[in-house]
DNA sequence: TCCCATTGCATAGATTTCTAAGTAATTATT
DNA sequence: AATAATTACTTAGAAATCTATGCAATGGGA
């Protein structure tokens, strides 16, 4: 009998992150799409708030997506009403990603209702045990990224 | 200025064990592709490893996903060699889901792949940090679960 | 000025996941 | 026994993501 049979799942911190997220997902999801906001849209959109107009480019590195995934989460964007693209004159490669007032006008509600997820996620978790889970949760990140070269 | 524009994504518990999925994704899927296995297929062999012979919703329940994502998984293990699929004489309803031998013989090496990405993730970790982090996370997996009824 | 490497975005195609609705086999109810 | 409800799987279609490749505008060097 292989020691590896004693590597179950629900122990793995792999597992645990993977659960979580999936958690995290699913209630964001159906908390937002009642605004008509699909999941797709939200990470842009969070990143657009704070710094409306970048390019494509720029807002592909910030939200962390490959830039076809951008190009698809602003089409539909752009179908929902929530952007507007914008050649830019001194550049002509580059496409600027504006707000409409429709997706500004979301900003508020829809921060709380990110705010609001994150409160229940967090609840009943002492102020010092959440400090060191993010210390130890960003570690693994580097960790893994670093693996990664 | 609302005080909302003070919930910056990285500060939020969702964003980062976003990253951490994806990062353990990542790494998970370039690990495993040497042997032929894709990412959506290694969940499902990691329970078979276990429980050969499960039917298609049992596989489902002890996976997590949902009946068709496991159809569309279970179709490209069997064109990929790793599973047979075996109708249940008592019950003809059923399809009883069966790893073939070369999905046997990857297990001790696959099961050493993801023992490492694991063991990479947690490098510099202190034990007690991370049974603390285990003790998080799985809370707010119950909290966010908890919330959607 | 003309060529060519670089930059910015888009397309193509694959994978992974979901919800909603369909079909076929079994079991329960009248 | 005939019908209805349930169970097990499948199909259809959409969304979100990736890698690999293509195209068009820009800018630097011969």
């Amino acid at each position: 009998m292989p020691r590896l049979a004693e590597f179950p799942p629900r122990l793995s911190s792999g597992y645990l992150v993977r659960d979580t997220h999936r958690a995290f997902q699913r209630l964001l999801e159906r908390r937002i799409a009642p605004y008509g906001v699909a999941r797709g849209q939200w990470y842009f959109l969070r990143v657009l708030w704070i710094h409306d107009g970048l390019s494509q480019r720029e807002l592909s590195a910030r939200v962390g997506m490959m830039e076809p995934t951008t190009v698809i989460a602003l089409r539909s964007m752009e179908r929902a009403g929530l952007i507007q693209r914008q050649r830019s004159d001194n550049d002509r490669r580059k496409v600027r990603v504006l707000l409409t007032a429709k997706a500004k006008r979301l900003r508020n509600e829809l921060l709380g209702v990110a705010r609001g997820i994150t409160d229940a996620s967090e609840e009943g978790i002492a102020a010092r045990d959440l400090a060191a889970f993010r210390r130890v949760i960003a570690r693994m990140t580097e960790n893994l990224d670093r693996v990664e070269r």
